[in-house]
DNA sequence: CTACCGTGTCGCGCCATGAGCAACAACTCG
DNA sequence: CGAGTTGTTGCTCATGGCGCGACACGGTAG
């Protein structure tokens, strides 16, 4: 094949060519949000019957769906129910839900739902605030763990040494506000750990302030974190203090419910 | 080969055998959760060689990882992200339009779309019907819960406690009768739950008729009600039971479209 | 410890199968 | 009405995917 520099389909061998271009194909609906068989075809570096070829096949399956009876394609409803098998796996995630979704609720805020994946916040469910104007669906998607209260959460079930190996040497500033000095990042989680929640405000994005706490599992051990983030001007003192103790609440019910004890008291994962 | 009995792969002609191959290996984790490269060969009816590779490919893309060093296979995070690409197109107006639309034609009735927001139902669209008696416009406007049909819908994704929490203590009578008792509301609610519809005349304004049914999202819960409502003197017995019928159609297609699968029943519209 | 299952992984060779070509259909734009 | 799209479809060839079998490894029982 003589020219395929179009979409990374040759980096790490793929043992099934057709397989992989078709997921690619995935990925390409995933980014564009839609598109045709040409530009398909083109972004492969394939042929356009080829490219239809291999929607055919996605679209039988129901992972894609074209908008009208010639029109272009977008990603299929199938993908959600892959999704929610996936995250049905993990019972953080089940057992999690009825206290987010109350959360959301009580607090009118956007949920969420992260785990500790790759140097990253990872994700896993979000429950939408009652507030009219949704929220972006992070779901899936992997933020920073040093500028996001889910982050400082995560990190804070780790020792200080595998912090610093999970953020890497170098702090992104994406606000003026954003802790970039890893020693001040370690203060913040060593904080974390005594108090048993964060609040995030602008650190990420301005405008948007987080308020975050751990889900323990039956060791103790952080397993996940539980959010309640939203526009920072919605969050007033009062309103933060009450978003905290309920985000809290949440996190240990949903502990509780992983089989973690509280026993009074956040403890420690080793006895030194 | 004409023995596949195994997984159905053979109803619609599928362009590209490997790729549904592959497809339907995301689909027999999604069903089972866990299975290894024999399992899934097996169930394939391919050899576990093939498998193997089916499985690599999707594997370089993060479709799916294993367990274990050499272990077994279960869906990856990548299947987060695309559907995070999907949900961010799929809203609950958009989806349900084309039912609502079908909805009020059939009815000749008014359609409402409404969801929870702020301790009322929040209007996000509405489809006149074809009569000449047209009501105001209500997209944007907030009504009580405990008093409209759409409200008793949401309410009915709820726990009791919830409940009690977003009408408040006090319950406005609009007309003489209107539920203002907390008990009797939860009672009706939980009618709602069981039975799928709620039927409220005279409720909220006198002479106002509506029957409404829950959309449900992909993890079964409540995200919008969708209604039909007219003039109580327009709504005899007959006509408001193919309306509750319509409806309940309608929003279970419309909750499809979400991703939501009515009491998980594999596959078996195909053949056609 | 050895023999025997089981698993996931990999090399090889045949041929089914997937890819490219080109012609077709439908639809938009001047 | 023609020139440009678009998505769709036979056809044909060789490429890429398949099944076979062997290997590596981890248990378990003898």
């Amino acid at each position: 094949m003589s020219n395929n520099s179009e979409r990374g389909a040759d980096s790490t061998a793929s043992p099934v060519q057709s397989v992989d271009r078709a997921l690619a194909i995935l990925e390409i609906l995933a980014d564009a949000g839609e598109a045709g068989v040409t530009d398909i075809g083109a972004q492969l570096g394939v042929h356009k019957s080829t490219a239809f070829r291999l929607v055919g096949s996605l679209e039988a399956r129901g992972l894609v769906e074209q908008t009208a009876e010639r029109g272009k394609y977008r990603l299929g409803v199938a993908i959600l129910r892959l999704a929610a098998a996936t995250t049905a796996r993990l019972d953080v995630v089940q057992e999690a839900r009825p206290f987010a979704r109350r959360l959301a609720t009580d607090t009118g805020e956007t949920v969420n739902v992260a785990v500790l994946n790759g140097g990253a916040a990872l994700y896993l469910d979000q429950i939408a605030g009652s507030s009219a104007l949704q929220p972006h669906n992070w779901v899936g998607q992997r933020v920073p763990l040093h500028a996001t209260s889910n982050g400082k959460v995560l990190l804070s079930g780790l020792e200080d040494d595998q912090v610093r190996a999970e953020v890497g040497p170098d702090l992104r500033a994406y606000t003026p506000t954003t802790v970039v000095d890893v020693d001040v990042l370690l203060a913040e989680v060593a904080r974390v750990r005594e108090r048993g929640h964060v609040v995030v405000v602008d650190e990420l994005e301005h405008g948007l302030t987080a308020v975050a706490a751990p889900v323990r599992g039956v060791h103790g051990d952080v397993v996940a974190s539980l959010s309640v983030s939203g526009p920072t001007f919605r969050f007033d003192a009062a309103k933060l203090a009450r978003a905290t103790e309920l985000v809290v609440a949440a996190a240990d019910d949903s502990s509780r419910r992983l089989g973690h004890r509280p026993t009074g008291r956040v403890e420690q994962t080793s006895s030194n």
